[in-house]
RNA sequence: GGGCUCGUAGAUCAGUGGUAGAUCACUCCCUUGGCAUGGGAGAGGCCCCGGGUUCAAAUCCCGGCGAGUCCA
């Protein structure tokens, strides 16, 4: 295994005077101008030296020193790059939120796939981290959202055989460069150049490693220059503190990250970061809150928040024990200096709460209960309830503004609306949470137990409902509770329980030919529906077992199940992909003429699917399903159109989360916060028909990725993120979007646009089903046939239908109530009627008698007949089924359950009831009779027993 | 993507296979000069939809729709 020291040799080290150390307090090794200094400088070798003493020639406030380091580093040949979405899953599908700069940068860039947006470039990228959010406010130094300021230089090895098969070619510059342009930054800043400290600290992440150095400056961290240069490989020569191997790189790639918010807080010498980076909304939320310190009690404070920084704390249970000793030191009791910190701890975390939540609805992220959607919920309900619990009224959504307007956001109404919406549905799971606990509370009170752990997980786990809720209510009802300590892992051990997920992979296509990428012709000719090709391979997929494709059920009767991928040199047949399903359509040869069932495409390489081998070398003529691909490309053009009518409509945070095109009608997921209401969808389809009808030209370009994200943001990839330098992009009127799939040329071609249907997908997705062209038609007509039926049952016009189907609805619940009515005054009537037998039964009389009729009035007879205080037995064999029922009057010593039972067990069946009324049958309907003639008995034998 | 919970009167919820209930709100009557209140009477239900099991389903099973919640 090789050491990495030689890496950190650096010339520059060298030509400064830099002497290499080992710090005696933690063994890493450090750079330092200071011959004299012994320990790194990093906390605990080290302590917060710029609170009251600023670190820099003068004050910044974030904006400020946003602004000082990125045109530090224009000053410096790097390009200044807006930053990216903090929603990371916009891009990858490996992260949900951005955590770092490099992010917006991977996969694509990082492996070489695709060019950057500058080279070397400067940035200062919000991030959130979510694993902080326990620590914000009470550390003094935490922050879930926060901007790591970055430059950034993408090299290749410049002794490859082939430079060109990366996306960028040779050495921007490295490892001095690097440490240099930190050195002079802080320089440029006014700092104290002897102080700073470059500590040794190889890198690991994510399956890439390298060297790299923290940079401290008064006991903070305030960058890291990470030099990522090997990929994880386990034949690797390196080492690294994972365990792992790893191995050089054909590319590699400057990574720094210089925290916004810690350069900001050094510049400042504040007591806590948060002081420094938004004194503005501290001073509004203090104010709200109501928390107002005298000059003694804020000193204290004061000087609490600074030993507070002195401590090596990276975590809140840290905190609660080093308070004790603080108050000590301060001579307070650690009571009252918990009862100042607490409300101040609260204002510091809201504050940067409403910072992540701006960001993340800035961003366009939907309230759900799934993927970001679900982390922005969790930290609205924090938040809202740190509002609560710190007695600050101003309404969320004004809160999350002053953080949006500061950061200068333009949808801040849709922001609001998103903050309100959700901020509704919170106090709803409240309520409903509430009054759930109150009702389970009162019933252990009552029953003068505790309320079960068990309880507990269920409340959070199905209803939300924090155990400190349950607790709170619980107390004042008078129930006990306890709240286990490791409740949140029994939460946990609750769902690994019952999850087993078992997936196999399959793989659809095993060999892959040895072939070129097939020329693609339906970009160029849209509506070709011809072509000329050269067979130049075909692969035998017959004994790959039982591979389905999704052909239309034509199956083989007899034949064995040949299947074959036939590879051409070019084709007219669109392969799967983008939502878009395969062309169907033949291969002719001068033989035959072949059905191609499915097409699909791997490595640039289109593979045909067929029953028949067309022989390899042949020329053939392709020939596409005109009708089916005439269908799909109306349904992928009106996906667009739809789309960005319902961004018109709903908002500008409305995105696709999925699609599928379809020959018949497609499906369109898209991000929202709240179900789509039959008027809006009215609106949607009225924007898609006048996109359609001002019969706008479909135009494609193929333009550099960068200059197209530069022109068009983010909003561009809507299904997703395409690699290459070149994207493909389809313009729609107004509407651009990357986009592999096939288009109609006008948009007159797609005749008409029908939406369907609305469903809720998830919590936050909604789903918009709509048919195009001939398909809209047909879909239409089947919806005025439905109504055109109705119309002719109630045999009316249709227009009448609803009021007709009313009045019916109407008068059908009217006659319930009368039949119900009826069946009581006809059981009245009855009782006086004599066609029953009566038998005496002890000192009691009953009533025996068959009526075929319904169950119903058999029980309104019953209770008729025990108004008179008589036993009454009375059958029914109406419906090819046996019914009894038995009604017995109060002090009447007879089961009629059991009675019940003795007579259906005759007829097969059985029955039961409360004693006093009881209802049973069977199927064999003829013994009725012989049943009721054995009632006496039984009910003399009940009487007995 | 996965787990769990729920759907009954206008609202909130009871109802674990056997005659659909409570509270509030609503209507009317009584009490009062009026209001708060108090007393009495009444109206209001495709028990989410569709299948299945059963003599019998609001209740059990399956599917769908709708809602909530936790986790990744």
């Amino acid at each position: 295994m090789t050491e990495l020291e030689a890496e950190y040799r650096l010339d520059y080290f060298e030509r400064e005077g830099f002497f290499r150390k080992e710090c005696p307090g933690c063994g890493d090794f450090f750079w330092t101008r200071d011959a004299e200094r012994e320990l790194c400088g990093e906390p605990p070798c080290g302590e917060y030296s710029f609170i009251d003493n600023p670190g820099f020639g003068e004050e910044y406030s974030l904006e400020e020193m946003r602004e000082a380091f990125l045109s530090f580093f224009e000053g410096e040949g790097h390009e200044r790059i807006d930053p990216y979405p903090v929603a990371a899953n916009r891009w990858r599908d490996d992260v949900l939120l951005t955590q770092a700069s490099i992010y917006d940068f991977q996969p694509l860039v990082t492996s070489g796939t695709t060019p950057p947006p500058a080279n070397p470039l400067a940035i200062s990228q919000p991030c959130i981290r979510m694993q902080d959010i326990d620590n914000v406010g009470k550390t003094g130094r935490h922050t879930m959202a926060f901007e790591m300021m970055a430059h950034h230089a993408f090299n290749a090895r410049e002794d490859l055989e082939d430079p060109d098969q990366y996306a960028y070619q040779g050495e921007v510059y490295w490892k001095d460069e690097t440490v240099e342009y930190c050195d002079e930054f802080f320089e440029w800043m006014g700092a104290d150049i002897e102080e700073i400290t470059y500590i040794e600290d190889p890198w690991v992440g994510g399956g890439n490693a390298g060297p790299a150095i923290e940079v401290i400056y008064r006991g903070a961290e305030l960058a890291t220059l990470v030099f990522m240069s090997m990929e994880q490989d386990a034949d690797g020569e390196y080492e690294m503190k994972d365990g792992n191997t790893y191995s050089e790189m054909d590319t590699y790639i400057v990574d720094t990250g210089y925290g916004l918010e810690r350069w900001t807080w050094v510049s400042q010498g504040t007591p806590t970061v948060y002081e420094a980076i938004y004194p503005d909304m501290i001073a509004f939320l203090k104010e709200n809150a109501g928390i107002d310190y005298s000059d003694e009690e804020a000193d204290l404070v004061r000087r609490a928040a600074k030993l507070a920084g002195n401590l090596d704390i990276d975590a809140v249970t840290n905190v609660e024990s080093a308070r004790e000793g603080i108050a000590a030191e301060l001579g307070v009791e650690t009571s009252e200096l918990a009862d100042l910190l607490r409300p101040l701890e609260s204002v510091y975390a809201i504050a940067d709460h409403c910072r992540t939540l701006a960001y993340m609805f800035g961003d366009g992220i939907v309230p759900s209960n799934v993927g970001t959607g679900y982390l922005a919920r969790m930290v609205l309900r924090r938040t809202k309830r740190l509002c609560d619990t710190v007695g600050i009224d101003a309404p969320l959504d004004e809160l999350v503004d002053m953080q949006a307007d500061r950061l200068g956001y333009e949808n801040r109404d849709t922001i609001r609306d998103m903050v309100r919406t959700e901020g509704e549905k919170y106090r709803n799971t409240l309520d409903r949470g509430g009054r759930r606990v109150r009702t389970l509370a009162s019933d252990y009170a009552e029953r003068d137990e505790p309320i079960p752990t068990e309880e507990l997980l269920e409340l959070y786990d199905s209803h939300g409902i924090q155990p400190d809720m349950v607790a709170d209510i619980a107390a004042d009802i008078g129930a006990a509770v306890e709240i286990p300590n490791e409740f949140y892992r029994l939460v946990a051990k609750r769902h690994a329980e019952g999850g087993e997920a078992a997936r196999t992979g399959e793989t659809r296509h095993g060999a892959v030919a040895e072939v070129p990428e097939t020329e693609r012709l339906y970009y160029d000719d849209p509506e070709g529906t011809e072509f000329e090709a050269v067979v130049l391979d075909v692969l035998d997929r017959s004994d790959n077992g039982n591979e389905s494709g999704d052909s239309d059920g034509s199956d083989d009767a007899g034949s064995s199940s040949d299947a074959y991928d036939v590879v051409l040199d070019q084709t007219l047949f669109y392969p799967e992909g983008g939502g878009q399903p395969p062309d169907h359509g033949t291969i002719v040869t001068d033989d035959a003429t072949i059905p191609v069932t499915d097409v699909q495409i791997r490595g640039g390489v289109i593979y045909h699917r067929t029953a028949e081998d067309p022989g390899t070398g042949e020329m053939i003529r392709g020939r596409i399903d005109a009708r089916r691909r005439r269908r799909l490309m109306a349904h992928h053009t009106a996906t667009h159109i739809v789309i960005d009518a319902a961004r018109q409509v709903l908002g500008e945070h409305v995105r696709q989360a999925g699609a599928q095109k379809g020959v018949e009608r497609s499906r369109i997921d898209v991000r929202h916060y709240d179900r789509i209401s039959r008027e809006q969808v009215k609106r949607i389809e009225a924007r898609a028909n006048a996109v359609v009808t001002q019969n706008v030209s479909v135009t494609q370009e193929w333009p550099d990725r960068n200059a197209a994200e530069e022109r068009y943001g983010f909003d561009l990839y809507q299904g997703g993120v395409p690699p290459g330098t070149d994207i493909r992009l389809i313009h729609v009127a107004e509407d651009a979007q990357a986009c592999g799939g096939t288009h109609v040329t006008k948009t007159g071609d797609i005749g008409a646009i029908k939406i369907l249907t609305t469903e809720r997908v998830q919590d936050g997705v909604e789903r918009l089903v709509f048919a195009a062209g001939d398909a809209a038609i047909a879909a239409t007509q089947e919806t005025e046939d439905a109504l055109y039926e109705a119309a002719e049952v109630l045999d009316v016009e249709p227009a009448k239908v609803p009021e007709t189907a009313r009045g019916f609805f109407e008068e059908w619940k009217e006659r319930k109530k009368r039949i119900k009515e009826l069946n009581q005054e006809l059981a009245a009537a009855r009782v006086g009627e004599d066609d029953g037998e009566e038998v005496e039964i002890g000192n009691r009389t009953a009533v025996l008698r068959r009526i075929d009729t319904g169950i119903d009035e058999l029980r309104a007879t019953a209770n008729a007949i025990v108004e008179e205080a008589k036993i009454a037995v009375l059958a029914s064999a109406a419906d090819e089924s046996a019914q009894f029922v038995v009604a017995v009057p109060e002090g009447v010593g007879v089961d009629a359950g059991d009675v019940v039972g003795e007579l259906a067990a005759a007829v097969g069946g059985g029955g039961g009831g409360p004693p006093d009324f009881a209802q049973g049958g069977g199927p064999e309907a003829g013994k009725v009779d012989d049943a009721l003639e054995s009632a006496p008995d039984v009910l003399r034998q009940a009487l007995e027993a």
